[in-house]
DNA sequence: CACGACATCACCAATTATGGTGATGATTTT
DNA sequence: AAAATCATCACCATAATTGGTGATGTCGTG
């Protein structure tokens, strides 16, 4: 009896590497690839596969609610989250969801093929980047209640920057403007990312616009 | 009688660069250095130097207007614009606004040395790329209404892919999410940020949401 | 048909951005 | 006094962005 395995991604080129590397195992069976979150809940559940490999950004919405929504219908199937971010927030979501395991999508062929075995023997494949972040969420004994919420709160020299940034400012005029060094900006950059969960300066500037 | 210098830059680093260029030149003299547009406007007009070499990008406002305002007292100064881009649009107001010559940051110390002494010469420093970029610009016989003004269309293609960058999304994603190759968004990209007069993604996001 | 506009792709160089780690001093809180 | 927070700086590696050039095929229009 093979693992049927369903995909559920919407880049073509990421979604052939994947069903490359299950066709080339003897008891995987790929028996359904989606595109969108639309498709997903739609054949998922009559498909009903051992396993399904379920990106985070879909062009109709998020594989967290998708995986949310199969985990009821399937409640049997196992669902790796698999994204290029190891993003705290997106990790938590994924596992309150319902996903048994989290991967990213620079892993090896190998890893990938070890941890949807892994998922079915009951273990959780995570890296061990994502399982070091877990662990120090938990050490923080953060409140659930806290983790989504509105994000953590600014320092005012973060604000500062943070509002040099939404003027279009490059990393070197920030620094110029404030007389402070470029490595000192930067530094403010990855709390003002970490804090706003974000991974690049536009996505922080559209945050902050958002929120005025 | 020396060249009498004043620079106007708020970058330390910078400053001092062009300073140390200065001093070891033996008919160079620089009698005024300021940080600011405020500065500027108080204490070059009693200096009265020959020469004003001006940054663009200022804290407290723009050095093309700090060299309208300058012109107007002191009608023999000539103002050199030093700064990082060969932005046309940039080009055209300094020229307007009085300025000689127009330099990047990124010319060799002797290149400032011979253009200074150009410009006390009654000739236009400028390097080869911006003369090329000014005299493309007169072959367009673009009008100068034109010029400033709401810039140049987007294709549609192009302002799909803006408003994929106005989510805050990645190359990446974007040439996933429309099947085609980061080649190809990267060129768009620079087409838009041509066509919207930017330098930057961050950049090409506000003006994209400022005019909606 | 020739021409221009558009979308596509490729290759390349240089600069910037992202992310991690660790460290210091000042200030505030406990 | 010890702990926590903040702002600062440095070094590093990798990834992403920026900017330039050139090339191809398609499409519509004059």
């Amino acid at each position: 009896m093979p693992i049927s395995i369903a995909i559920v991604e919407d880049d073509a080129d990421i979604a052939e590497g994947i069903a490359d590397i299950i066709s080339e195992v003897s008891d995987f069976k790929l028996i359904c690839c989606c595109r969108n979150v639309r498709t997903a809940l739609s054949e998922i559940p009559a498909a009903a596969p051992d396993v399904i490999i379920m990106d985070i950004n879909l062009p109709d919405g998020s594989g967290i609610y998708a995986t949310a929504k199969l985990k009821q219908l399937l409640p049997h199937t196992e669902v790796m989250i698999f994204t290029v971010y190891e993003n705290t927030e997106d990790i938590f979501q994924a596992l309150e969801a319902g996903a048994s395991g989290y991967l990213l999508k620079r892993s090896s062929s190998a890893k990938i093929i070890s941890s949807i075995r892994n998922l079915m023997k009951g273990e959780v494949p995570m890296t061990a980047e994502i399982a070091r972040k877990v662990i120090q969420s938990f050490k923080k004994q953060q409140p659930a209640a806290q983790r989504g919420a509105a994000s953590d709160k600014l320092t005012p020299r973060e604000v500062d920057i943070l509002q040099m940034l939404a003027k279009g400012y490059p990393t070197k005029e920030i620094a110029s403007r404030r007389s402070i060094s470029v490595d000192t900006v930067n530094t403010h950059l990855k709390s003002i990312y970490d804090k706003l969960r974000v991974h690049s300066r536009t996505e922080a500037v559209l945050k902050f616009l958002e929120n005025n």
